[in-house]
DNA sequence: GTGGTCTAGACCACC
DNA sequence: GTGGTCTAGACCACG
């Protein structure tokens, strides 16, 4: 599974990574019944203290994404799937908006909409050469 | 002049300021000489804390967009206008960027497109009404 | 406000907290739009971890009990009181269920019915005491 | 022998099977020099880890409530009955106290009886439908 | 090995 | 001053 942490970014590490939890789990990355990243593995892996992590997990625990199996780690519930295809959207199209928002009041239609298609094609490029 | 601050969002008010005040002066809705609101009129009218307002103007003083005027409070600076210009841009670019960055990760290209597209509609429709 | 804390106990600390602010809201120690102890003054009257009092807040303002006010507290929520009055009665009663469950399979009915009357008028007694 | 496991309770799970093996044995479904059930039996009908249970077991013996005997399994010591019914109580009564005194806190003196009796008659149905 | 809880102490944003 | 986030490291319960 792919993690992109931005430690500089203003929206908590915990909930970048309870996103791209959900994300994962939403495209099917980890499917239902799977064990998630176990905490000091992933907290080892994205460079980030293990509490970190775990606040994460408490958090998709708290949303019904993954339930925890006592002293063997945390496995995808089963609506698990249902559950982050519907977050996955809602959660992009609140950051999209929020971002576009702002933007709407800064710069006239076409320039926005220019600006995003660039952008857009700069982040396409970047993930084919993943 | 339009402000738009989301108070719930993870970028602090005081950085919402900074940005749509330099939105303002590079669409030369204030223009250079032209007095910014006062620190209390501002406060007042986005219901918040002065001192999160001068926080916001300390900002732009410091990014030379405004200067002081002891007593009468502060003007758009002679660079203003186009140092703003600059700084919309990356502002803008920075933020999208960052959005679409992890938002890569969680959708395929085409379903982002969408996404966006409608979002991208759905404001300019709302930007429209005002 | 008064807390009674057992460091002792199974139930986490946080938990506790969580469970005796709903009490002071429930019952009208704290109402809609009071400000509830900041984080730093209960950890110092609890002897307890500045962090642990954190956990609680947010468990709190999840329920949307309360609601964080920036840089001044935590207020008690407009609906507060009628959520914490409804929560108070489940959490009690949830609790006193899951012990007398256990204590129905060692005790025959009489016994346990007479514990509880001498553990009950024993909390009465040191109630009234306060 | 009946046991009432609760998976989700704060109070942990080996707990649990030590009070009720001494509720049993107090109780005389257990007397002495009885085997008590095999860690395999017990983990495979409570649904429970095996370490678990010998765990539990563990603590017994250390209470000299058991002794085990080599290949042949654990049984009932001597004085189990004798400490065991002491102990029951004592248990019960620390685990009604800890709940009791929370709960003055938090409802008035005839509310909490009120509830209290609710609940004693609702666990002495359900007693004795089994 | 796993997660859960707690402590201690840091820095930041905001009032 | 406030809460929010993060780090570091400890102990416990469970498998």
């Amino acid at each position: 599974m792919i993690f992109d942490i931005q430690n500089s970014s203003a929206v908590p590490i915990y909930e970048q990574i309870v996103a791209q939890i959900i994300y994962g789990i939403a495209s099917g990355t980890l499917d239902r019944g799977a064990m998630i990243p176990s905490v000091r593995e992933l907290s080892v892996q994205l460079l980030v203290n293990p509490n970190t992590v775990a606040r994460a997990y408490q958090e998709l625990e708290r949303r019904g994404v993954v339930v925890s199996r006592r002293g063997r780690g945390m496995e995808v519930a089963d609506d698990g799937p249902a559950i982050c295809r519907k977050q996955r959207k809602e959660i992009l199209r609140e950051r999209i908006r929020g971002v576009l928002r702002e933007a709407t009041l800064a710069l006239p239609e076409d320039d926005l909409r220019k600006l995003v298609d660039e952008e857009l094609a700069r982040c396409n490029g970047k993930a084919r050469d993943k």
